[in-house]
DNA sequence: CAGACATGTTGCGATTTCTGCAATACAATA
DNA sequence: TATTGTATTGCAGAAATCGCAACATGTCTG
């Protein structure tokens, strides 16, 4: 029996949900499944009652919870108590595209910075594409961005904000937005497109359901860049709102209404799997977490303290 | 942090000397250093100080002893409770020497018997040389032997207790052994020797420390075949007190008494070291070990439990 | 009613962790 | 100075653990 299986052994008891336990302490179900497997044959009782709809604690199971909360909190108490210096030391590598700069960084470094003062952030900035590559390299170990579309394996994902993606065109120049009776004719309007990314992806996609061939009248790099020709007349653009806002361009440009809207992006962090049993990196994940809305707010937690 | 570390520790605590606890224990000091630096680096203080001489208990060791009793205890207790069956179950193998029959196995058995009545007892008899082979072969779990001078790798030795090997004699032929004045002439008495095994090899050190050639009667496999002969007339010849005393020859038979003596034999149970993990061989261990007179008799124990 | 979805489990390969052995370092002792 | 006793460490093999993928089964939805 050891502390881990413990406080697994603990939100399941909780949660009585496989699935949420597993999310909610970085395992994978199997990991879990495993792990209650090994416990139950460790004291010879079976500690839940499940099958694939539903999950109840058996009378062993309250008897190990109990255990399992009173040992877990007299060894939080113990290591309180004698840690001389409990404070993180070191530094911690942070890739963050320029979008999630605007939105959520400043949030959670001011945070993590409160709570883990000793510990160094060590942060770069650039193209949201760099991102994964780096982070899979072992360059950085978090990332701050829009999150992609479909989970890579072995990695973590936490959600933040959302923003919509929105289609600008400038306020100066209203005739760059050519109209076909009452919808915009947009085989000729011009388009700014993003050169790679997500938001290109979704655009491309857009476009494609529309079967619509666009105007593509630049290919650029950077949402500032977008912003910039949009508010110079040469196109209509797709940005992140949150981009948008913090522009000082803003009040030159308008939003489009367009209809269908472009899926929002999901701003968030990710790391790899692995990288959450470092303390200083399950610390930043805890603290970025924090303020989460409605994703898994009160689920991760203290598995590892 | 986990059950079988804490016992390490709350056994280490007690004991204060790393040898001690990893002999105890049925782990290899290496092991015993390793799980107290691991438990070091997860609390992140240092429990014992400790040089080459000495190991005392740190302010922080002292919190973990206390932990790790309260924790321990409470551990048992549930098991206890909840379990619904904790009585052992299955079948456990032996190997046992003829010579070991006699002295120690009934006291072992007797008292497996009624602790574990619900293990059956696979035990067979044998020469003692083929004990470490079956054992190595995974033939039998346990040996229940003399024991060899030096120890094997892999394997846990538990002495106990000892029986001399004396020389023995004819009563009914004293003319068998040929004196040289006040001495025995061992260059013309005839010997009777075991073919092979510990006492073969006591015996051969013992000649060739006298530098004698000795004059070989016979070569014959078993202690009861020793003495049949030797109580024959045909020569005089060594074995274990235990087994002369148990033998329906015995009042045919003197013990000469010869210097210098033969080492004596060492009689216990063996069984590889890995074998320790199942609970009904550790079981029987413990009750083997419950009546050694001075082998780390309060020692064992108790680290899976 | 069929297909998509959700949920817990299992087979299997890969990685991580742990152990034991052998060698090392160091102090006390003879 | 050699020897013994003690804890530690390098290394290689063994064992535990994990994640992925596939599966079994139950629920929802169009």
């Amino acid at each position: 029996m050891d502390m881990d299986s413990l406080k697994l052994f603990r939100h399941l008891a909780e949660s009585l949900h496989f699935g949420r336990t597993s999310r909610a302490c970085h395992v994978t179900p199997s990991a879990l499944t495993r792990t209650i497997q090994r416990i139950e044959a460790e004291v010879g009782e079976r500690l839940f009652d499940r099958d694939n709809r539903s999950v109840r604690l058996t009378k062993a199971g309250e008897a190990l919870k109990q255990y399992a909360e009173e040992t877990i909190e007299r060894w939080k108490e113990l290591k309180n108590s004698l840690a001389g210096d409990t404070t993180l030391h070191g530094d911690i590598s942070l890739y963050c595209s320029v979008t999630a700069a605007y939105g959520i960084l400043p949030g959670i470094l001011g945070r993590f910075r409160k709570d883990c003062p000793e510990v160094q952030i060590k942060l770069q900035t650039g193209d949201a594409a760099q991102g994964l590559t780096r982070l899979k390299n072992g360059e950085v170990e978090v990332i701050i961005d829009a999150l992609p579309d479909k989970e890579a394996s072995g990695l973590e994902f936490m959600p933040i904000t959302e923003t919509p993606l929105v289609f600008i065109a400038p306020l100066a120049f209203p005739e760059t937005v050519i109209h076909d009776g009452p919808e915009i004719d947009w085989r000729k309007t011009p388009v700014i497109m993003a050169e790679q990314g997500l938001s290109r992806e979704r655009l491309d996609r857009w476009f494609a359901a529309k079967k619509i061939q666009p105007n593509i009248y630049a290919q650029v790099a950077g949402n500032e860049a977008i912003i910039a020709m949009v508010s110079l007349g040469c196109g209509v653009g797709v940005v992140p709102l949150l981009v948008l806002e913090k522009s000082p361009l803003q009040e030159q440009i308008t939003v489009l209404d367009i209809s269908p809207r472009l899926a929002p992006f999901s701003l968030g962090v990710c790391t790899v799997k692995k990288n959450l049993r470092n303390p200083k990196i399950l610390a930043f994940w805890e603290i970025s977490a924090r303020k989460t809305p409605n994703h898994e707010k009160n689920a991760a937690g203290n598995l590892r303290g």
